[in-house]
RNA sequence: GCCGGAGUGGCGGAAUUGGUAGACGCGCCGCACUCAAAAUGCGGUUGGGCAACCAGUGUGGGUUCGAGUCCCACCUCCGGCACCA
């Protein structure tokens, strides 16, 4: 046996053995541990960009370690990986470099497995797909067509960026500032007809549900049910003044009814549309609001800008006459797309009426004494009504009972619930996407394309032009027969959003190998997931539509879960140090970090850094997320091969929880190589001792050592499995074989208990450095793998002590520590606590006014 | 703007239920080994002070015998905002 560490051996070794073993086989052809339960254990497929950045080494790491604790803990374990490979890039990769999309993603999936491969992750490569096969989206679509005929599905007319100049849809990722990334035009907002799936229907239950994902994260199960902002309130149907028409609007604060004085309603509002059509002012206003990008964001942002439309509503309660205007924060989407504004008690509706000159009227007071002041601020908590008629004097709750009730009984307006969350806008105006089965004919209208017909294919041969979709410019794949009346027909030429196809492919997963239905028994056996592991910017929107799809599947009769996601983990990003320097033009020339020296003072704090080539001052920017604009992403690739796979992993796991970000650093990359290294060096060393004997009895410092090994598995247990924590069990693992490097081994108890520490050290750190527990496990003398090894227990035994060390706090400032007997009594530790000498200097004679004892952890004494 | 999260030595981080702040690693300093360097091993490393001790977890208040942890107000940074995936 070598007595140099050499990584790529040792793991070139380790993976040629799984490989040959089909060691990851979910339900291997033998039937080996088809008795065992199931865990199902999957990390977010990834977007087959060409190459594993940082991010997805750290995400697949912290899944296989989970994967493989729960293989050695007694599960059958599956873990998938297949390629999110619909999407963006890959037209972008075709217009830059001329390939074509599919074979630019293709050859990135190629590439990519073979990374993933050579970092050792256990994977039932078997049943690996990508949404890109016919053999994947042609369920989706079939599924699709189910949801059709189930009443889910609709085409109406919704909003998109539009490029005037390159004449197509923009993503908002591709409006910048306002203006189209290739061309520089403003952006406008244009209404087309698109397909929706009618997610609002199951809003009660994906709010409702939450309360079951106890496994998930408190903060992605918040910011869920703020995304879906379920709320009562009331909509009221405000009289149009010389009309006989009325203008409805939603409303959380009823009991602010008399506060109401002007409504807006958003731009695309009907009645904004009329007034536009009589007043070419206001069209001319319509059409400057409609010049901005779609996003929440840029419309929450932009300065708030309206207009009277001319028109005015009538109070349902006092008859009054209120002006009605359009305004740019007032979304079309939401509620019925237009607000009763109460300006004393809405912040946004008090800085509007403060720049517009609106009257604003306070109706609401934090008691009987009067209504709040609000010359400066809303006054926007609830309260007591005041100037509200018979309503004054009402608390805000009883109010809103009685408004409502009110305006019900003169069918005015009536109690709703109402949701932040939209129905799922699924077209997408782009060529690599999977094809919506739809077909437009003349006479029958949108038709479903027949399940016998499907898949509907993709051609993979178009190039994209940056002008509009390929895919409505090409008469082979546009032009059909309708399959209702045979007439000629037009082929749906938008694509459905990516966001669908990885809706369901954790289902798929565990039916990867069924020809005949979407998903057959093994997704009833496998779903659902047990661990999810994914990064933080999923948190609402992937997860979401995950969770929606699933109940969709389930009442379609596909799946038997209610939820796919046992449990969540969600990872942090990968961040890095950025260097960079200023060149004349303000310009800045980024550097990597690797092509950086640090100069530092002799504490170790940074000074300054220089260029590796040229030995020229660089400037130090901040830490950001990696990325090709900061020039701060490292290869892991590069790494891998200079320090091991295991290295890569062992570091990743151990510079940060899995759910904080990690900032990558080379130094501590080479600690983590320096402690395999050390670990290697003490199996070795220890097996050159030769063999263990069976000692009749320990000697204290053997115990104190096989203590400290069990306390050890116990926090190592609790840390990967409980709190999924993987930081501090390899600060554990270090601690236990610092403590192990220290012992005397020429004594034979001590000799075996270091036998004995090994062999749990290299089971624990398995699932984080496969490869050299792989290695080490045969060294020891086993002649089965340490994937097959049972995950070790801590022996209750090995715990006892028999002595405690307590520290004493006098007045909560610690002042001594005393060691006594496990058992010792309350006065027995009182008594020793006071009879220290720097703790009797600080109570100073005084008599103890109180005394906390916490068991096995200190004593206060309070004079 | 709205929703969510984070802020602790020179750096990454630890402190699991309100109970020893700084585990473990990096960096830095010193020593050993070496002709020398690398590698490796050993020791030190929050700040101030000779010490006793004092101060200290983004800022300002509060609750408590005791607060990094709980409460209130604020500051800064990060993630998401429905067509990036």
């Amino acid at each position: 046996m070598q007595q140099e560490y050499e990584a790529a051996a040792v793991e070139r070794a380790a993976q040629d053995y799984w490989l040959k073993n089909a060691s990851f086989a979910a339900e291997p052809a033998d039937g080996r541990g088809a008795d065992r339960e199931t865990f199902y254990c999957l990390s977010m497929f990834p977007y087959p960009s060409g190459k594993l950045h940082m991010g997805h080494v750290r995400n697949y790491t912290i899944g296989d370690v989970i994967a493989r604790v729960q293989r050695m803990r007694g599960y059958q374990v599956l873990q998938p990986m297949g390629w999110d490979a619909f999407g963006l890039p890959a037209e972008n990769a075709a217009m830059d470099k001329g390939i074509p999309p599919g074979k630019w993603t293709r050859d990135n999936i190629d590439a990519m497995r073979d990374q993933l491969q050579r970092l050792g992750f256990g994977y039932d490569w078997s049943r690996e797909f990508a949404t890109c096969d016919p053999s994947y989206y042609r369920w989706q679509q079939w599924f699709f067509l189910r949801l059709w005929e189930a009443g889910l599905v609709e085409r109406r007319n919704a909003v998109v960026n539009w490029d005037p100049i390159d004449q197509t849809v923009l993503a908002n990722e591709q409006v910048i500032d306002g203006r189209g990334w290739r061309s520089g035009a403003l952006v406008e907002q244009r209404e087309i007809p698109q397909w929706f799936i009618r997610i609002t229907d199951y809003a009660d239950e994906l709010v409702d549900d939450l309360d079951q994902l106890e496994g998930w994260p408190d903060a992605v199960r918040t910011m869920q049910a703020n995304w879906i902002g379920r709320s009562r309130g009331v909509e009221i149907d405000f009289g149009l003044a010389d009309r006989d028409t009325h203008l409805r609007v939603y409303t959380t604060r009823p009991d602010t009814l008399y506060g109401v004085t002007y409504m807006a309603v958003a731009p695309q509002h009907p009645l904004a549309r009329e007034a536009a059509a009589g007043d070419p002012e206001v069209a001319r206003f319509i059409e400057e609001l409609q010049r901005s990008a779609t996003s929440e964001a840029a419309l929450e942002t932009a300065e708030k800008r309206g207009m009277a439309l001319g028109i005015d509503a009538i109070h349902p309660l006092t008859g009054a006459r209120i002006p009605v205007w359009t305004a740019n924060f007032v979304l079309m989407a939401y509620g019925a797309g237009a607000v009763m504004a109460v300006p004393a008690h809405d912040e946004r509706d008090h800085a509007f009426a403060h720049a517009y000159g609106l009257p604003i009227r306070s109706v609401i007071g934090a008691d009987a004494s009067g209504p709040a002041d609000i010359s400066d601020a809303a006054f926007t908590e609830r309260g007591v009504l005041h100037h509200s008629d018979a309503f004054s004097g009402m608390d805000s709750a009883t109010a809103f009972e009685a408004i409502a009730q009110h305006l019900t009984e003169a069918g005015q307006g009536r109690v709703r619930i109402n949701y932040r969350l939209r129905d799922w806008g699924v077209s997408r105006q782009r060529y690599w996407g999977c094809p919506i089965p739809v077909v437009y004919c003349e006479d029958c209208g949108a038709v479903p394309v027949p399940d016998d017909q499907l898949p509907v294919r993709l051609p993979e041969d178009l190039t994209p032009d940056g002008s509009g979709n390929p895919l409505a410019k090409d008469p082979d794949f546009l032009h059909c027969d309708c399959p209702r009346c045979g007439k000629p027909a037009r082929r749906e030429s938008d694509t459905f959003d990516t966001f669908i196809d990885s809706s369901w492919y954790f289902a798929r997963f565990a039916s990867a190998f069924s020809n005949q239905a979407m998903l057959d028994d093994g997704a009833r056996r496998w779903m659902p997931v047990d661990q999810y592991v994914g990064g933080v910017e999923h948190a609402v929107l992937h997860l979401l539509y995950a969770r929606f799809f699933t109940k969709l599947m389930r009442d379609q009769g596909l799946l038997d879960c209610d939820e796919p996601f046992k449990r969540l983990l969600t990872q942090g990003m990968v961040v890095a140090p950025t260097f960079f320097q200023e060149g004349g033009d303000g310009r800045r020339r980024w550097f990597n970090p690797l092509d950086v020296q640090l100069q530092r003072d002799e504490r170790g704090a940074v000074l300054s850094a220089t260029a590796v080539a040229d030995g020229s001052a660089v400037q130090v920017g901040g830490i950001e997320k990696m990325s090709k604009s900061k020039n701060n992403g490292v290869d892991p690739q590069a790494m891998i091969d200079a320090h091991g796979a295991d290295a890569v992993r062992l570091f990743m796991m151990f510079a940060a929880p899995p759910d904080q970000s990690l900032e990558w650093s080379d130094a501590g990359l080479e600690g983590a190589s320096r402690f395999l290294r050390r670990l290697w060096r003490q199996v070795h060393d220890h097996l050159a001792r030769g063999a263990v004997s069976t000692p009749p009895s320990l000697d204290s410092d053997a115990k104190a050592l096989r203590r400290q090994l069990h306390e050890t598995l116990q926090k190592i247990d609790a840390d990967v499995t409980r709190r999924q924590v993987f930081n501090t069990a390899v600060a554990a693992c270090m601690e236990l074989l610092n403590a192990v490097s220290r012992v005397d081994q020429d004594n034979a108890a001590m000799h075996a208990v270091v036998r004995e520490t090994l062999e749990a050290l290299v089971r624990v750190l398995s699932p984080i450095t496969p490869h050299i527990a792989h290695a080490l496990w045969l060294a020891l003398g086993h002649d089965t793998p340490v994937i097959d090894a049972p995950w070790p227990q801590p022996d209750p035994g090995a715990l006892e002590a028999d002595e405690v060390t307590l520290v004493v706090q006098v007045n909560g400032k610690l002042r001594g520590r005393i060691t006594v007997p496990a058992n010792a009594s309350q006065d027995d530790i009182i008594a020793r606590a006071t009879a220290d000498e720097a703790v009797a200097r600080h109570l100073g004679g005084q008599p103890l006014r109180k005394q906390i004892v916490v068991p096995g952890k200190l004593v206060n004494l309070v004079v």
